[in-house]
RNA sequence: GGCGGGGUAGCUCAGUUGGUCAGAGCAGCGGCUUCAUAAGCCGCGUGUCGCCGGUUCAAAUCCGGCCCCCGCUACCA
């Protein structure tokens, strides 16, 4: 039986479309969850939006639309942006959505039940922008306005229910020592042991008086309130508190049968890893693994804070943070449609180290897409195929039943090494490995053998390093497959080798098969009768 | 203010327990080559390893002080 592994990223607030640090971060989970397929694991990769907040019903008002409308075609444009980045999500969850509703009253009724739920009342200074309280200090040296919104902010006191955070401290920590790799990287882990360990307020959990949103089951003048909403995504969209084949009244339905439930909860909860901004690892840290003891249920196993991409201006300015009122959003669709969903992943997986924050400009990109993609990768694919195509009428007789011999030393090391980088998320140094160790030296092979000169005087000699050049293409394809996913096919696909792609993993690269037939190039050439180039270099 | 992480070639960064550790990639310069996407290969870096002092036969690598940068957090207010 193949392992589970239950993936997820943040949801993404609506009301405005992704731009490419929301991207990095869906890249970033959704290698692991391409590699952890190709390693046989069951995975199950949940993303989504977040649509219960004040401001989505504000945005569709000004556009004179139902909020939920306005949020599912939001939901349809952000889909539209992963699987155009080939983001590989098994399941899309908006917060507006029934289950969601449901699994959330049922939570939020049980974390009452258990007694860790109390009402109180709230007074602080209120900003509608930030759709929260400001503490004094923050609006005082802003100047006596939000430091976000640039309002003032107004002094509000409402009734509100607490979630009795404070209660678990010591549970907290103790679950942190027991779970040392619950929070990564180690960084994160570190900064949220010393504020659980400091300092743990209760914390509001519902709003008062609003129409868009989950109404608070046992007093349903008050919607839920942000985290403790959101967070939930994760455990509603995989079946808690859904009853099989029940609409959300619990009224039996056949039409629904296949809805997730209570079953599929049980089969993939915990979490096997949230994928997450730094700026919200507190929430996913703390607060949302006491929510699950307050439930409970059992807590994620990890949750790992990713960095942030900063826009580099080409004129060598300093970087900025993303943001729309300097203007410089970069649209994840501008990088694909000009280049392609395979040049971004790559560019961000291999210029931004996914634990730390990285930088994007366009020159960079294309510094990087032509090296590395255009020059080492592709015109290694198109160097081979092309001396094949032209001197062997595309096949490499009596190499059936032949195994290359290896040009990269030691394979099974780096092949190791790449998965360990792999499983950590260090996407950066995974990559540099296989271009160190397998792209170089199979373009020093090439150099030093010449095979383009033996196909003129002794044919036969070239043979064996053409065959020996097609293993360190076969090898990389592998390697990449969760990274590049177009381009890996392609180059898999260019030759009859024997394996199906569908099913090759990690464990392959160092044990090909013998060549069931004469190695053979069979992909679909151009009008020069050449491979297309795989990455178009950039001028 | 406290805690944590950093300051290494023009740029991005590697440098495990102190002794070929002064490195890689990119960019730049020179040469070779022409199968290939004007692609490839080879060669070239005297860099105060932030600053000062100390320990040691030996420190980028340990200790102390200082200066910057970043993150989390606090307080004054």
């Amino acid at each position: 039986m193949p392992k589970k592994f239950f993936i997820t990223t943040a949801i993404d607030y609506p009301n405005s479309r992704p731009h490419i640090g929301t991207a990095f971060e869906k890249i970033g989970a959704d290698v692991q969850a391409r590699y952890r397929r190709m390693e046989g694991c069951d995975v199950h990769f949940l993303m989504g939006n977040d649509e219960n907040t004040i401001k989505v019903s504000r945005k569709a008002t000004e556009l004179k639309r139902a909020p939920k409308e306005y949020c599912d075609d939001m939901a349809n444009q952000f889909k539209e942006v992963w699987r155009a980045l080939d983001i590989s999500f098994d399941d899309f969850i908006q917060t507006s959505e029934p289950r969601h509703h449901v699994g959330c009253q049922k939570f939020i009724q049980k974390v009452f039940d258990n007694g860790h739920i109390y009402k109180g009342h709230y007074e602080g200074l209120y900003c509608d922008g930030c759709e929260g309280f400001k503490t004094e200090k923050e609006v005082k040296e802003a100047g006596g306005v939000c430091p976000d919104h640039r309002v003032a902010p107004v002094l509000r006191k409402e009734p509100c229910y607490f979630f009795a955070l404070s209660k678990f401290q010591d549970k907290l920590l103790s679950f942190y020592e027991q779970h040392p790799d619950f929070i990564q990287p180690e960084s994160r882990r570190n900064e949220i042991v010393t504020l659980v360990k400091s300092e743990l307020r209760d914390v509001n959990i519902t709003r008062l008086g609003q129409e868009w949103g989950i109404k608070v089951p046992f007093d349903p003048e008050f919607t839920i309130y942000v985290w403790f909403d959101a967070l939930l995504n994760y455990i509603t969209a995989v079946g808690y508190g859904t009853l099989a084949g029940c609409a959300s009244d619990g009224e039996p339905n056949p039409s629904l049968a296949r809805l997730a439930n209570e079953a599929d909860f049980a089969t993939w909860w915990p979490a096997d890893i949230h994928f997450i901004g730094k700026d919200i690892t507190r929430f996913h840290c703390a607060l949302w693994p006491a929510m699950c003891f307050a439930a409970g249920i059992e807590p994620p196993r990890s949750v790992f804070g990713h960095g942030f991409v900063y826009i580099k201006k080409d004129d060598a300015s300093a970087a900025e943070k993303i943001s729309k009122s300097l203007g410089n959003v970069i649209e994840p669709m501008e990088i694909i449609t000009k280049f392609s969903s395979d040049g971004f992943r790559y560019y961000f997986m291999r210029e931004c180290p996914f634990p730390g924050d990285g930088e994007f400009s366009w020159e960079r990109f294309a510094a990087v897409y032509n090296s590395d993609l255009g020059k080492n990768l592709g015109n290694l694919l198109s160097r081979v195929t092309t001396l094949i195509i032209n001197n062997f009428d595309s096949v490499l007789p009596g190499t059936a039943g032949q195994m290359p011999t290896p040009i990269a030393a030691d394979l099974a090391e780096t092949v190791r090494q790449v998965q360990a980088h792999m499983q950590a998320c260090q996407y950066n140094s995974a990559l540099e490995k296989i271009w160190r160790q397998i792209l170089d030296p199979a373009n020093q092979y090439a150099e030093k053998n010449e095979p383009w000169k033996l196909v003129k005087t002794d044919k036969d000699a070239a043979k064996p390093i053409l065959f020996n050049l097609s293993e360190p293409l076969r090898i990389a394809a592998i390697l990449l497959k969760p990274v590049l996913v177009r381009s890996s096919a392609t180059i898999y696909g260019s030759f009859n080798f024997t394996q199906p792609w569908e099913k090759v993993r990690y464990a392959d690269v160092c044990t090909r098969p013998t060549q069931a037939e004469d190695l053979r190039v069979i992909a679909t050439l151009d009008a020069r009768g050449k491979v297309p180039p795989l990455f178009p270099v950039i001028k």
